[in-house]
This record gives C-alpha cells, structure tokens and sequence, in this order.
RNA sequence: GGGCGAUUAGCUCAGUUGGUUAGAGCGCUUCGUUUACACCGAAGAGGCCUGAGGUUCGAAUCCUUAAUCGCCCA
C-alpha cells in the first residue's frame, strides 16, 4: 500500500501528470456514433499573446466543463488554436527590422510576410504551451490558426459568396491613418496624450446679409474641406440662421448652415466647421446632410491642392500660415489656449490622420435577423442573462462591419481590379488573365476568420465538403462558449451570424461570459500599471491547481474578479487540507490492515455515517445545479465547505473516535470513509485536474496506467438525503460547541479535563447522547458526562448553555467568578427579551393573524413558545445564583 | 448623452419565488502543537443590508427616486 507523502509538491506532480496526459494522447477525440458528444471551441488567443490571468480563468472554467462532462461518460472534444492576430503579429516584425533601420517597403510584400511567418514559428504560440501548464484536457491533434490552408480557404469562400450576394460592398470610412509610418491603425494601436493647444476662432460671413457666425477650431488648416458649419438645433443663439449660407474664408465658396444635434451647444461658440474628409464625427454629420466631402490633405500630412496657395506644406507650417493670413483679412477673432488629447500612434509616434479612404463593408442587417431571432426564441443561452440586452441592442441598431485593413499579414481580399477597364473580379481563383489584373492589396479584419471559427476548425471549407465531412456533423454545433463580455458584438454574434449562414444552425448552445479580472483594488490590469502578476510565476509559487480552484472560486457569475497573488493562498491551502485528509485516512488504512487489533465485521451506517452520506449527497445535488448553471464559484464554494466544515472538521474526527471503539469493524469503517473520499477526489477533478490525479493514484497503486479523467462522476443518490438527519446531526455538534464554549469562556484549558451534565429535551435527543457519550467526551476532552431527562446538576459551581433541545452544564473546576456568570446571563436574557418582544407584536397583530399564512403563523408561534422556554430556564439559573 | 450592472461585517462576496435573531472566506482577538494538517485546530468580537420615499401584516429581497462606483455604446 501506498502512503501519501508528507507533503503536495505541485512542481513534480503536475509536469508527471502533464506528461502523462499528452504522450497517451488521452483527450484526443474522433467521431464515436455510441457517444453524446461534447464539443468545445477556444476562444484562439492571439498568436503573438502571452498568458495573463484572463486567460487563466477563462480556460480554467472550459477545462472544467469538459472534464466534467468527460466523467459523465460524454464524448469530448476540445479544439485549441490561435488566431493571426493581423496588426499585432505584422508590428512584432515591423519592430525587429527597424532595429536595422529597414521597412516592410525594403522588403516587398512576399518577402516581408515570409519574415512573419519564421516570426510566428520562432517566437509565435508562447500562449500554448503555457496552456499546457495550466492542464487543459484539450485535443492536441486538433490544434488550428486562422492562416491554416483549410481555414483560409473558409475565409475566402465566405467572402466570395456574401460578395456574390451582394453582402459586401465598397465605400468610404474615415479610418486612423497614422502619417509617419503610412498606413492605416486600428484603435487599440492607438495611444491619446494631452497637449497644449490653441482654440481658434473664426468668423465665417454670411453670403446675403451683412453678419458673420463664428466658429472655434483647433485645426483651421483644415477648413479647404469645409462643407457646412454645424449647429445645435436647440440653440436660439443660431436659429434663424435656417437655410442661410456662408461664405468660406479664404477659399470664397458657399457652404450651407446645418442643424444637427451632435454639436456640443456649450463648446466654443457653439458652432462647428463640417469637415467630412478629415473628422470622423464630421464625415457621419456629413452623411446625415448629404454633405460634399473635400479632400485638402496628402497622405503624409501635407495640403493638396485645395490648400491652394498652401499647398504642399505640412499642416502645422500651414496651420500657422492660415492664421496669420485670416488675421490679415479681419477674420481672425481670438485665440485661446486649450487642453486637449491628441491621437499618438503607439509605435511611430506619430499623430494621427482621420483619413477618408476606400474600405470593404459587409452589410449585416440581412445576417443579424436570424441571429437576432436564435437568441430571443432561447435556441442560444446566455450566461449571465443579462447579456441578452446588450446583444438586442446591438444587433437591433446594427452598422456595417468594415472588413479591410491596411496590412499585409492576414488573408488577402479576393478582389482583382482590372488594369484596363477598372472591372472588379471576386472569385476563390484568381482571374485566368492574371496579368491583366492587379489584387486589392488590403487584408481582411482578423475577425472575418474568427467569425467561422465553431465550423472552421472542423474542416469546413465550402457549402458543399460539409455534407460529407463526418467530423463537422458530428460535432458541430458545439455546446460551450465561454469568453470575454467585451467581444460579444465583435466576435459572438458574429459567429452566430457565420453559423446561420453557413452551417443553417447555431453554433453553440450556451454561451458563457465569464468574468474580468481585475487587481485587489479593483482596477483593470495593464502593462503600465504593473498590476497584472504573471500566472506562470502564481502557478510555480503555489502550484497550478491552487491557482485554477482560487480564480474560479473567486469569480461570481457575473461579477468583477478581483484577483490578489496573495489570494492564491486559498486554494493552496485547501489543497493541502484535502491532500492531509487523504494522507490521514491511508496512513489508518495501513495500520488497521498491517495489525490484527483490526477486523473487517460489517458495520451498519450510524448516524455520523448517515449524516455525512446525506452531506455529500446534498453537496452532489447542489454541484450539479451550479454546474449546470454556470454558478461555478458555487461549485467550488459548496465542494470547499463540505471538505473543510463537514468532512474534516466532524466526520473525521468522529471517524478517529469511532475506529477506537469498533476495532472489530475497523476495516470496513476505514474503507467506507475511503470511498467517500475518493468520490470527493472526483468532484474535485475537474477543477483540479493534477492533485486529484495523484491522489487518486495514490489511493490504489494498480492505476498507473489510467486516469481519473476517464473515471464515472459520482452519481447523486437522493435516497441518502435526509434532512431530519442533517438537522440532529446539527445538534450535536451544536452540544460539542456549547461545551467548548463553556469551557473557553470560562478560562479552563482544553486540555483540563472535567465534568458535564447534559439534560436532554426526549428519548430521541437521550439516544443521540448516549451514543455520543464517549465521541463528546474526547471532541471536547471531558472527564466524565453525565446525562439523562431530568437530571440535574449538583447545585454548587457550574454555568450552563441553554439550546433548544438540551441544557449543558459544565462543573467548575474552581469556584464560579458568580458575578462574570450573572452578567453573561443576563446578557442573554436581554438578547431574548428583545426578540421574544417582536415575535409577540407580530403575533398580536390581527393583520398578521389574518393575512399570513398559517403556516408562518405556527411557525412564529413555535418560536415565541422556544423563546419562552429558554428564558424561563435561564431565569432559573439566575435565581440559583 | 443612451443602455446595462453594482452598492450587505475592516476586505472580497453569498443571501433562488418577500416570513432571518442577515451568512461564508480572508483579516482581527484569545487559547492551543490532543498520534492528517500551524498552508492547522478551538473559541470569540464585528453589520440601522448606500440615503430618501412607497407597496405589504411583514422588505436586504418588490416599486419609485437620489448619490457613488463600474462596464458597454455614442
């Protein structure tokens, strides 16, 4: 028989089991008819990222499901990957090569994605394998990315078809157009600084009447692309301005007064300059009013030649200029000093241009429909349920999805323009005439391959090969979706959109969205807080599974985890309460089966054994709705309490008592608590995936060449709950407390021993304490207990507890300090008093007697009588004082 | 500005359709190495359930409103 060591050394355990897993390629998963299947996508983390404490929890929480369901006997399939990650991964090797004063430009599109991908194999997928110390139970052989050829061939299908549909089309975007490095950013590779500035003022003339509007601006340089100025249609100051026009300084062209509500009445003077081709906000103002858009910017920040006289100087010579030149002529009112955030390119550094360009969109209102619909008719869950709302919302208001970027990493849009005749090509082959033709050089949005990815990584290619591939109709749709709130919009209902489409089902049943980490005080993590610890470093310090039990059973659905490293003590510390557990019981094991004090005569449940099995029952029952639920910090809570509070704290030391007395049973009284504990190793597994596995093994020394992962989940038996056990089960310990408490409050050491006398309501409570006689005696180290119906204490030096069903006495071993003893009744006394006081208002009350239900009422009648009584005995004993 | 949440012990949170003398973990105080465990055990202190109205016999729980904080979308 094996012992369990001294000590959990999650170091070695976890790399022994790791190991163990992945060489027997034990999560590998193919198409079993005999089988309910389980399958799971993850969320492809970005090949350039490395794990940080998001991830832990995320994938934490899909691992526990998946081993969950793999216990209960489904056929689980877990696929892993990454995505491409375009802008992210494309700057990781812009950054390399500027380090040797090069550019992507020196190198040539082929060559420079070429550099991309000996990047992504040198340094790309750090994530995975530090997934793989967390334990995931996923099945490596599936592993994808979104650039594999299947995928890609996906992505290209799908953009072909939504464009032969008439989905896709081109139109103009104001997109961050970063001057420095020429080309276009996305808003995360965005940084905002504040900086001083100047608020111009200007006056723009009316064109029939003699009167001006003025207008501020940080940016007059731009106003050849003046197409209106803009005011509130709230403001009196500008109302009868309506249908007026005026005239643009400088460039002497009429542009019209506008109304619209988007101008801030309290800014500036309250009326804006439209610049649709250099402002975001303006180019949305301009769609609205059908506004011309005037281009008078080069790509790399200077004026065109619309700046006329200004053309081709830099917009800050030219800003400069404009100014002087407005004072000139009398249109210049003030300059004032302003603070405002400018856009700053992460990486260059250079300040952002809105930059009106050509981009492709796809057109979602005809694809959120049936999305809309899968959601409100409950075909898709959300978890928490609220995100409903947000979703509605969303698709209830839904815009374009503008799908170009401006890079080359990424999968290329299969649009050819012809050099001769401008026509557009889109096909998954490139035009026969290939010379004729040039590819639109953008790529597409990382998420137009994300969005196929629950049928995608199934080998879907085309809306013919999925009517023959076995894999895609037998796991798909997939029944799990856990991710990030925050991607709801840009990835999940997008993938609802793509499996509809395509698929003609949903591709998950329930979505899960679990909860964002945050540090102890509650702020975000980030790079430049410093806040956020490495997992890595968390997991060596206090072992993988003390990090995976402490973040999930910190998360509540729904809510913030706010995650300290400190905090991983929790889950350490538990699994090193259930590891010592288990350490105790082998080490009886061996010694009850090693010595011939020991037999093996059957032993009937008891009541500590009826009361543990109905514990671990109604803990089972409980598990399986949290689980079900996605209440996972309450799985790991209600597991956690049953451990600690019942297992440990009661059974086994009932259990260390009880060998003692029924030496003859030893054996059997030892399995039997082995076999509960080897079933709480097994609820247990899922969440801690390694010490459940060595312990389990531990356990039985002939396992070496299973796992727990494959072993049945203990199944609720319901017959075993019995909460009338529970109850009494509770009184008892209740008179173990009191005793205790007894003793404590009244200096005496444990460790002296000394008499008590419990008086006990009925012959049910006698029997339980004169089975537990000798279990009470040594739980609270007594030397003798005496007990019975109407016995009484000798008159002379004790103090006493009364509970509802017994009275405790404890006899002093000194004399009684009688006065500490009368204030700590009477103290009780007044606590009683005050709610024997409520309880009787309210069963005065003839509202309440007439409009509660009798049941409540004999329930407080119960417990005005309960009072009573304790009161009375509690007079008693004052008066004996 | 629009939407969605949150507010309960020093901290982090439970509290399921209203019937509770409002619970847990951590932290704190006191005691303790009794043959699994000091990453431990025993005992204890600690709350006008954010404020104000309302519905109800009865509200932490339902409604209205205010304040503070957070998230998403503009």
């Amino acid at each position: 028989m094996t012992l369990i060591p001294p000590k959990y050394e999650p170091k070695k355990i976890e790399e022994k089991w790791r190991n163990f897993w992945e060489e027997k390629q034990i999560y590998k998963s193919s198409v079993n008819k005999n089988k309910i299947k389980y399958s799971v996508v993850i969320p492809p983390p970005n090949v350039t990222g490395i794990l940080h404490i998001g991830h832990i929890l995320n994938n934490t929480i899909q691992d526990i499901y998946c081993r969950w369901k793999r216990m209960c006997g489904y056929e689980v399939c877990w696929v892993p990957g990454m995505d491409h990650a375009g802008i992210a991964t494309q700057i990781m090797v812009e950054k390399e090569i500027a380090k040797k004063g090069k550019t992507k430009y020196d190198y040539g599109r082929d060559e420079f994605i070429k550099l991309i991908w000996q990047w992504k194999d040198k340094h790309g997928g750090i994530i995975l394998k530090q997934l793989r110390m967390l334990g995931v139970s996923v099945d490596w052989s599936k592993e994808r990315f979104t650039l594999d050829k299947g995928l890609s061939k996906a992505v290209n299908e799908v953009f072909v078809d939504l464009y032969k549909k008439g989905l896709i089309y081109r139109g103009k975007r104001i997109i961050n157009w970063d001057p420095v490095s020429q080309t276009a950013l996305s808003d995360d590779e965005i940084e905002y600084k504040e900086i001083k500035d100047k608020l111009y003022y200007i006056k723009y003339p009316f064109k029939d009447i003699d009167d001006f509007i003025t207008i501020a601006t940080t940016r007059p340089e731009t106003m050849f692309g003046d197409t209106a100025v803009a005011v509130n249609p709230e403001d009196k100051r500008y109302k009868h301005y309506k249908n007026r026009k005026v005239i643009l300084p400088l460039v002497n062209k009429e542009i019209p007064v506008i109304f619209d509500d988007y101008v801030d009445m309290e800014f500036g003077t309250g009326a804006l300059k439209i610049t649709p081709a250099h402002d975001a906000n303006d180019f949305e103002v301009g769609q609205r009013h059908n506004l011309e858009i005037v281009c008078c910017l080069t790509k790399d920040s200077k004026m065109n030649e619309y700046g006329m006289m200004f053309k081709d100087y830099d917009i800050f010579k030219a800003r400069k200029m404009v100014v002087s030149k407005l004072r000139e002529v009398g249109l210049l009112v003030k300059e004032e000093d302003y603070i405002h955030n400018i856009a700053i390119a992460q990486k260059s550094e250079g300040i952002i241009e809105p930059y009106l360009s050509d981009q492709w969109f796809v057109s979602m209102k005809k694809l959120a429909e049936p999305a809309l619909k899968v959601v409100k008719e409950g075909l898709i869950k959300f978890y928490p349920e609220r995100y409903t709302k947000v979703y509605y919302h969303w698709l209830e208001n839904i815009k374009d999805w503008c799908i170009s970027r401006q890079l080359w990493w990424g999968h290329q849009i299969p649009i050819w323009y012809n050099i001769n005749t401008n026509e557009i090509y889109c096909d998954t082959k490139p035009p026969a005439d290939i010379d004729n033709w040039i590819q639109d050089v953008d790529v597409l949005d990382t998420w137009f391959s994300s969005w196929l990815w629950p049928f995608s990584v199934f080998g879907w290619e085309n809306s013919d090969n999925d009517k023959t591939n076995e894999s895609l109709k037998y796991y798909y749709p997939t029944d799990f979706l856990n991710t990030a709130a925050d991607i709801i919009f840009l990835w999940v209902a997008r993938m609802i959109m793509a499996g509809l489409e395509y698929m003609g089902k949903i591709p998950f049943k329930d979505v899960y969205f679990h909860s964002i980490v945050r540090d102890g005080k509650g702020r975000k993590m980030s790079k430049t807080l410093g806040n956020s610890p490495d997992p890595i470093d968390v997991m060596d310090k206090y072992g993988t599974d003390a990090l995976r039990f402490t973040i999930v059973y910190l998360a509540p659905l729904g809510n913030d985890v706010l995650f300290d490293v400190d905090k991983t003590e929790i889950g350490r510390n538990f699994i090193t309460k259930l590891w010592n557990a288990g350490r105790f019981l082998m080490l009886n094991k061996e010694k009850i089966f090693s010595s011939p004090d020991f037999g093996a005569e059957e032993y009937a449940y008891d009541f500590s054994d009826k009361w543990i099995l109905s514990r671990f029952n109604s803990t089972l029952k409980d598990i399986n709705v949290y689980l079900n639920e996605y209440r996972l910090n309450d799985y790991t809570k209600t597991v956690y309490n049953f451990v600690w509070s019942d297992f440990c704290d009661w059974y086994i030391e009932f259990l260390k008592i009880k060998i003692s007395e029924h030496k003859n049973s030893g054996k059997k009284i030892i399995d039997n608590a082995v076999k509960m504990y080897e079933d709480i190793i097994k609820i247990l597994h899922p969440v801690i995936p390694y010490a459940t596995e060595e312990i389990w093994h531990l356990i039985n020394d002939k396992r070496f060449e299973s796992s727990i992962s494959f072993e049945k989940f203990p199944e609720l038996n319901s017959s075993f709950i019995d909460e009338n056990v529970e109850l009494k089960f509770e009184e008892l310990k209740e008179v173990v407390t009191a005793v205790r408490n007894l003793k404590s409050e009244n200096n005496i050491s444990f460790k002296t021993k000394c008499n008590v006398v419990i008086k006990c309501r009925n012959n049910e409570y006698l029997d339980i304490i004169n089975h537990y006689k000798k279990y009470i005696s040594v739980l609270c180290n007594l030397d003798d207990t005496k007990f019975g119906k109407e016995i009484k204490p000798e008159p002379d030096n004790y103090v006493s507890r009364i509970l509802s069903n017994f009275e405790i006495y404890i006899i002093l071993p000194d004399v009684a300090d009688l006065i500490k003893i009368r204030e700590k009744y009477e103290k009780e006394l007044d606590k009683l008093e005050n709610y024997r006081a409520s309880l009787e208002i309210k069963l005065s009350n003839n509202n309440f007697l007439q409009k509660a239900s009798p049941e409540v009422i004999e329930k407080e009648k119960f417990k005005l009588k309960e009072v009573e009584e304790k009161m009375s005995k509690l007079r008693h004993l004052i008066s004996l004082l």
